[in-house]
DNA sequence: CATATTTTCTTGCGTGTCGAGAAAAAGTTG
DNA sequence: CAACTTTTTCTCGACACGCAAGAAAATATG
């Protein structure tokens, strides 16, 4: 709505940032050439974003490859102006990843999730007790974390950090903002895994092919339960992306049962407990297993390849409701390319067939012609890093109300 | 991505045409009031439009009102600045409105299709005839119509005013752009028209409820086929909305034959054809009748109100497939309240309860709760208004460039 | 040590928004 | 009818932003 002159400011500002994310340490040239504002602006802005502490100055160019003219000074983001978070909740473990504001990650602290701990308060309280050590081991003051950005399976409301249903607690709700508040002044932030891996993948695209990369992507992970993810190139060069709940997507109303007790969602046909129960003709109305082991999906696999029918049903089905489904997302939205993840891209060979004839039958599919389809290997490191670009980029664009009080010291100083 | 100065006047001017559409004729102390810029902004910014010819001042206040002070200088829309055509093609007729930039209608034509014109050449020359009619009868020359806005249902290229596939013409493509650039000049777009009744019926909320009304909406129209519009608040006070494809969204991979040539589209299970087959149990693959008379559909609803099985069970099922394909959109993007129109609201009664059970059952509806269902009768007038809104609030952002010309004129007349 | 080269930094200008107050145009009151 | 009140429009000066151009800085080269 209303926009001032303070408004062009921000978007300048945010602009040299982005600049130096995607440039690395770059000079007050590169940025202006590559964000297209003059020199005098980026110059203005740097200077600004230098005193206060967001930007450095990388200590001299060790007179390498110096060239001829005045030497360039290199900036960066300043990596101690403040820290995120990123937690990655599985079914199997908890991931806490400190990483610093130039992105670089600076400790880690990995756990295995007691497979009896079904109680939420028990998490809880660890969850928040493993936060604290991990501050507290870089002798870090809380106020210096910025964000908390938590990804988990499972349904997410949209505008709180609150888990509404998840495969281990069922309708037991998990509200990150009141477990955190109290010992934490960041942003919590909970975000549904699956739009992180399409974060990431659409980041590295843009970065190889830059403007060629496509207007939108969409990821699909497969294991336990099915995760969709879709990123599109917003206006201001950022890259936008949700997670959508794909898995609990009806697929046939009165298929079989899912975990979150409908009947029929997709993760009911196509995640592994559904392939196991299909495999070996376990009522389809059987309450799902909660964890099914790697092997044991091996073993029908491996079954499945050698031509038995039940198990290769089981996958085809699979394959089989993944295409119809994708092929109504696509209706829905656009023909975008696919990218799979998961350990269910060990059975990808089971599966692909059917997904693809299933995609390609419907109306716009058949116009745009079939999606190109790739497969990535490694989803744990996409979450990561596609959440620790999301969060930076969130910072780089209003990081202005944090730094009030950083703001006010600098202009006692003057 | 890079915003200048010139960026912001655009938006403040776009905000001060938008204050006048939605408070109607205003003077500068409403306008400031309602958009928050300040006084002299609007005061610079109004006078600049009215020198272009955009606004103008209403001819005086009639006395009447007139209250103590300065009386005001009412501001409105120059209607004559520019005009809009808004066409609407359905397969019975093909409605052509000259509407001014005020938002009045000032003419239209009205003619029927010849069902048996199901050659695509001569439905291109009489539409093209039939516009230019519609210019020449108020004597406009063509360079004053600065937008033709057609509107359809069946399947729209996302960028290009092309029809890809519709009911009457397959999948012989119609591209207006290629049809209409020769005689006119005009912005040309084609939009499915469900987008509109979508956008209509937000901008009626918006404007009855102001900040209450809902963030997202959904739109299904009933009839011959299927289609279904979701409109939402955008930043800036501007309403956006999409059409789906929703009519040929697979419902089921298996499933009965539909117009477009794949099997188990929603339209094959609940347009006014499939519900014809149903209900006389005629072979699931048959190819489709184009045309369903209303009366005929008015008898199968009599005789499933009156009990039979069969034709109750074919309306039935329209409503069971329509509700498990809303569960699906609304799973995907989020809850939202539902306003049903078309001529199929009138076997709603047959329909609503399997639709509403179907729609409920679903891991994401079931925690934001069931959708309001509302009923509107007037499409047509949606449709329409829709159109209308859309198009002047695309004027009012952008008519910068197109008055490139005008103001060129201007500097000389200085 | 002067010159070429490259990058950074500064200055002046045009444009945009805003606050405050002057000017305009009525009604109100003695 | 003239002075006063009220309400709105309009104008002016201040300040912020971005930009083009050119000055200044810092290095390599001859």
């Amino acid at each position: 709505m209303k926009a001032s002159t303070e408004t062009l400011r921000r978007q300048s500002r945010a602009l040299v940032l982005s600049a130096l994310r995607t440039l690395g340490p770059a000079s007050h040239t590169d940025i202006a050439a590559w964000s297209g504002l003059s020199s005098a602006t980026v110059s203005s802005i740097t200077t600004e974003l230098e005193q206060e502490g967001i930007l450095e100055r990388l200590p001299s160019e060790a007179g390498a490859a110096a060239g001829r003219g005045r030497p360039r000074v290199l900036l960066r983001h300043n990596a101690g102006w403040v820290y995120i978070i990123a937690v990655r909740v599985t079914s199997e473990t908890i991931q806490y990843s400190l990483v610093d504001y130039s992105g670089t990650l600076k400790d880690r602290i990995e756990e295995k999730r007691p497979q009896d701990e079904l109680n939420a308060s028990a998490f809880s309280k660890r969850f928040c007790a493993s936060l604290a050590r991990l501050a507290k081991r870089s002798s870090l003051p809380h106020s210096k974390i910025s964000k908390i950005s938590i990804t988990s399976k499972g349904l997410v409301a949209r505008d709180r950090p609150v888990l509404l249903w998840s495969a281990i607690f069922g309708d037991v709700p998990i509200d990150f903002e009141a477990l955190l508040r109290p010992a934490w002044q960041a942003d919590i932030a909970l975000i549904n895994e699956t739009r992180f891996v399409a974060q990431a993948v659409a980041e590295r695209l843009r970065a190889e092919l830059g403007g060629e990369s496509p207007a939108r992507l969409s990821t699909l992970s497969l294991g336990h339960s099915i995760g969709l993810g879709l990123a599109g190139k917003e206006k201001g060069r950022r890259i936008s992306s949700v997670a959508l709940p794909f898995g609990h997507m009806i697929h046939q109303p009165d298929g079989p049962l899912c975990r979150c007790g409908s009947q029929g969602c997709v993760e009911a046909f196509s995640g592994f407990y559904a392939i196991l129960r299909k495999a070996f003709d376990v009522p389809q109305n059987t309450i799902p297993a909660k964890f099914v082991p790697l092997d044991q999906m091996d073993k029908i696999a491996m079954q499945a390849r050698r031509g038995d029918r039940r198990a290769e049903y089981a996958f085809r089905q699979a394959g089989e409701v993944l295409g119809v489904g994708l092929s109504r997302v696509f209706n829905l939205y656009e023909p975008m390319p696919l990218t799979i993840t998961g350990p269910g891209i060990r059975y990808l060979d089971l599966m692909l067939p059917a997904l693809e004839a299933n995609l390609a039958n419907n109306l716009v599919v058949r116009f745009a012609g079939p999606p190109k389809i790739s497969i990535r290997d490694d989803e744990s490191e996409l979450v990561f890093r596609g959440n620790v670009q999301a969060c930076l980029a969130d910072l780089d664009t209003d990081n202005h109300e944090l730094n009030a009080e950083a703001q006010a010291f600098l202009k006692v100083e003057e």
